[in-house]
DNA sequence: TCTGAACTTGACATGGTGTCAAGTTTGCCT
DNA sequence: AGGCAAACTTGACACCATGTCAAGTTCAGA
């Protein structure tokens, strides 16, 4: 019993990610995701009670699979302030593109779905997090330009570090992965660091 | 004949603006939009072929509403480079919130309408242009920052001013309109002009 | 052998966009 | 005055994706 549900429900979630991914989280139906599992569209909400929760549920999936406080752990680690921005824009900007696909539809949903919305923001409060504990090290190290303020820099920095930014620059401006991360610590350190090069 | 067509036409537009702003874009149906018009669902289809086409129209005759032209020349006046960065985020930061409901509507529409997503890519390729100026003008007084070319920084900024960032920094953050705007001039101070202060 | 969980099949409601066809109103032209 | 045409109304309908419902099938395990 408990096999084969866990089964059903972990190749609808493969699937989910696998189709997102490839079609960079747009035209992707509830009947593309049941084909793609190997199931009827019906059964789908056997696991699933909507399309939102389905999408919420593959971005946990995903972060479970691609070991997201594994790849942390790294950032968190750092010495100095610098270095933990560093880190800290290393990490994301190199996670963006593996999670781009479900971000983006999770995003749309949004829009639509109140559930969808709240599941997204609270994912983006953990992104937040990590930019505050960035800007709060640098400050401890006297590093934190006088224009900003904690408060200030964090929301700068999350914003700046959005997957609608990484969007229009790798895909309307077509920028690579790697110049995308490069651009963000230069920005990143030139924005809040005091005293810079 | 040509009055009151021009006349029917101008109410809708106007009613469309009125109730995205009212509405930030959201939940506005092309229903709504003929209430408000004064005019039967079907008459709204007389003079725009699709929501997308409306929504099209909407900014193009906001911005004529807002003498989007004349607010642009103050910036384009300016003498050093840095004054001109200075006024073109000055404009923007001061532009979007009066567009923000209709450009959001049609931010939306792009994800399932191509007529949306070319509109409003042309739309955000005039900022392209602005960000662009300034950068080149920061260029040739000798002041962008060396880590930078004319392509990254003038990408970089034109992201930084996407109206998706002053969503987050307003809606989610909470900044005020002018919060924003002087963050937005000290970040892009900071980001690109050499030997800042 | 019987039961229940997982799944299938097919029909249907919903909500919004966009289309079609047949009327009505209004104003202008000769 | 008469008549035409443009603007608009009314109501029905197709479309498309999500989500629901009900009745059946399959199959493993007690």
């Amino acid at each position: 019993m408990s096999s084969s549900e866990i089964e059903t429900r972990t190749r609808i979630l493969d699937a989910t990610i696998r189709l997102l991914q490839k079609q960079a989280g747009k035209g992707v139906r509830m009947g593309d995701i049941a084909k793609a599992s190997g199931i009827s569209r019906q059964a789908v909400y056997l696991h699933f009670a909507s399309r939102a929760d389905l999408l919420i549920a593959t971005t946990r999936h995903l972060d479970e699979i691609l070991d997201l406080d594994k790849r942390l752990t790294r950032s968190r680690a750092a010495q100095s302030g610098i270095e933990r921005l560093d880190a800290y824009v290393h990490f994301w900007g190199n996670y963006i593109p593996k999670i781009y696909g479900v971000a983006k539809a999770l995003l749309v949903a949004q829009e639509a779905d109140q559930a969808a919305a709240t599941a997204w923001q609270e994912r983006m409060l953990a992104l937040r997090d990590g930019c505050e504990a960035a800007i709060t090290a640098l400050e401890s190290d006297g590093a934190l330009a006088e224009e900003w303020n904690t408060k200030k820099a964090s929301d700068a920095l999350w914003t700046m570090l959005s997957v609608q930014n990484w969007e229009h620059l790798t895909i309307e401006c077509g920028w690579s992965s790697r110049q995308y991360v490069d651009a963000m610590k230069t920005l990143a350190r030139r924005a809040f660091v005091n005293g810079n090069e």
